[in-house]
DNA sequence: AAGTGGTCTAGACCACAGT
DNA sequence: CTGTGGTCTAGACCACTTG
């Protein structure tokens, strides 16, 4: 077993920084002892650390050693790919999903530009509204490439789709771009969403990217105003050209 | 000059990708030759590829190599810190800064709470609009603890604030977290910017935190909605406990 | 001076791609 | 099989903090 000791080391600061078993302000064994304690050596230790970093639980200082961030006043580190964080901010509320469309239909010229299509072709379209505490506040728009996603059950989007991509079809997602911009409510998010009188309506657009680099979905996700939040955990760049 | 190797490589390879020298698809020498040419060892190369990949640079796939992304339908990577960020996306335009207040106040309870002070105390203040294109898009107020910013001249708050505290200050800024949210317009908003007939606004909210993990700094840029965009490149987690 | 994190080295073995 | 990136090792020297 010394496999991914790095990620092992990872899962353990993790999970006891969120427990709070760890406290914010508390020190964290030197790379050495670390080091020691899990029978490995300090490079190694230190890509866990980096991680636990750039992921906001702790925070390096030369010469002092690692201390543990305040992740409660952090909600948590955000900027992920995962499908709900906007939604499950505050977890413990009665979350239901609407599904209103889920079926193959012919590109639209908007929808080609979106997914870089070069020509028209069927598009695996889904369209589900987010249901918290009794309004229905989300509206998610998926896009899927019937190249790479011929088809979904009812049931799996009823659920967690990226589940059903990366353990059923063996895709890999790599990486994505998120905008986030604001726009006047169309007369679809009237009718599907309980906008009350807002105009205007977040959305936050979805570019993901498989592991060969080919863009095969496209997510419009559409908040009401009043309910989207979004949190970031940015850290310093360390270099110079970087802007 | 055996120091900040993988930083040299780093700035090497962002800026050509950047300048469009390295086209999208193309694919960077191996680990191994890049380690022969820097005169370097390979975990050397790898610490400037994996931040390559982490900005959105390059994308790396094992067995087969490291390609260059499409960095010009990426805008840029985000989740930084510099504060223009989010008004700079498109450039080339006409921008300016009118400067409202800067001085030394009293705290109120919300800016105490804010900024995490225990008790009352003053603060330094700006606020300031941006003016693009001839009309007041987003208005900036920032506090900071006296106790890190005694004071900063008008000239300073019309320019690049952060400049001066890293450069004049050498005050090291290392982490941030950012909210973003929409709020209703204050009667200031409407006031001090060209809100037209939008009853919503833009919040971003930022929060500061120098190398010792002090919050010495909260912003608040307020943006009108149909000009604010903001754009994230996230990777995916390689951890599954990571939610 | 002792302890800490930051950088670097020169190897090694593995898993995966393509031939 | 060769070449690629992914992980790991057991050292080394440096810069910074603290006593």
């Amino acid at each position: 077993m010394n496999k991914n000791i790095y990620l092992h080391i990872y899962n353990d600061y993790s999970a006891r920084i969120q427990s709070g078993q760890l406290p914010a302000g508390k020190k964290l064994p030197s790379e050495s002892e670390l080091a020691e304690a899990y029978g490995t050596s300090r490079e190694t230790v230190r890509k866990a650390l980096l991680m636990l970093s750039q992921n906001g639980y702790i925070h390096k200082i030369k010469g002092k050693g690692s201390f543990v961030l305040d992740t409660q006043r952090m909600n948590f580190p955000v900027s992920g790919l995962v499908s709900f964080k906007e939604v499950s901010k505050n977890l413990g509320r009665s979350v239901r999903t609407i599904v209103y469309e889920n079926g193959c239909v012919p590109s639209t010229s908007e929808e080609e530009r979106r997914l870089q299509m070069k020509e028209p072709g069927p598009l695996w379209k889904v369209v589900r509204a987010r249901e918290i505490d009794g309004e229905k506040i989300i509206l998610d728009k998926d896009y899927f490439l019937t190249s790479y996603v011929p088809s979904l059950t009812a049931e799996t989007a009823g659920n967690s789709i990226y589940a059903y991509l990366e353990g059923e079809l063996h895709l890999t997602i790599s990486y994505a771009k998120k905008e986030i911009s604001v726009e006047e409510a169309t007369p679809e998010d009237k009718l599907l969403l309980d906008l009350h009188d807002y105009q205007h309506i977040v959305v936050v657009r979805n570019y993901v990217h498989l592991v060969d680099t080919k863009l095969f979905q496209y997510t419009e996700s559409r908040h009401r105003l009043d309910k989207f939040q979004f949190v970031d955990f940015a850290r310093r760049a360390q270099s110079e050209s970087d802007l």
